[in-house]
DNA sequence: GACCAGGCACATC
DNA sequence: GATGTGCATGGT
């Protein structure tokens, strides 16, 4: 077993017995997990919460509704998860290809096979790989690693990666070295996130970190 | 008040 | 291909 590899999972082990199971995706539907998925674009979970409550509140987490909303309504609705405008532009576009390729039914969507589907989403302008494989992972339930700026953060403050690696790069280390299992690479990305918002931040606290028994940046000279 | 947040597209070199 | 920039609210 390889080093990398036998410290993911250690990792995976240590993150889950410290925060227990996340339970991710925060929301109800694969529908609420796209819109969700937009929204959350560099931005923080609480401030997306208040506009997906907004939308629910408005009986629009619809794709049909959603897309026949005039843009100012949409956008007013949204504005609490910051980038209003260029976020209601990007669902408009993900609500068209979904309603005009599938009718809508997010089920037939997910029938089709992860390449295919993982090709089409990133064929929508407004939506890069991180967002599509959120979608493809919390809201289809495909095999697909999920990377953000905290997986990143994390493996290179603990010399698994080199700093701005390329996103594909990053996935294929999980990839390679986890079991393929759905669920574990839900947990796997939810934990990582759970550890970025409390001790791996930009100004780390590895002193209650629970991978602080682990080789870390702070060790360095 | 500064810094940060579960990115992405586009311009420019 | 690499680098820089705009997008914007709200929490810490």
């Amino acid at each position: 077993m390889s080093t990398i590899r036998q410290q993911l999972l250690e990792f995976y082990e240590t993150l889950l017995a410290h925060f227990g199971p996340q339970n991710w995706w925060p929301g109800d539907t694969p529908f609420e997990v796209m819109v969700g998925a937009i929204l959350t674009q560099n931005t923080n979970w609480k401030n997306v919460s208040k506009a997906m409550a907004n939308l629910k509140q408005a009986n629009l987490l619809d794709p049909h509704r959603l897309l026949e909303l005039d843009r100012e309504h949409l956008t007013a609705l949204i504005k609490p998860a910051g980038y209003f405008n260029i976020k209601a532009k990007r669902l408009h576009n993900l609500l068209t290809w979904l309603i005009d390729r599938f009718e809508g039914d997010v089920e037939s969507a997910k029938a089709l096979d992860t390449e295919t589907l993982r090709a089409e989403l990133l064929n929508i302008k407004g939506i890069g790989r991180e967002t599509a494989d959120s979608i493809l992972l919390y809201g289809f339930e495909k095999l697909i690693f999920v990377v953000d700026t905290y997986t990143c953060r994390i493996l290179w403050r603990h010399r698994l990666l080199d700093e701005d690696m390329d996103y594909d790069y990053v996935q294929e280390i999980f990839t390679d070295a986890l079991p393929a299992e759905v669920q574990l690479y839900n947990e796997y990305h939810a934990l990582l996130v759970a550890l970025g918002k409390t001790y791996c931040r930009p100004r780390p606290n590895c002193v209650a970190c629970p991978l602080s028994r682990f080789p870390h940046c702070l060790e360095d000279g």
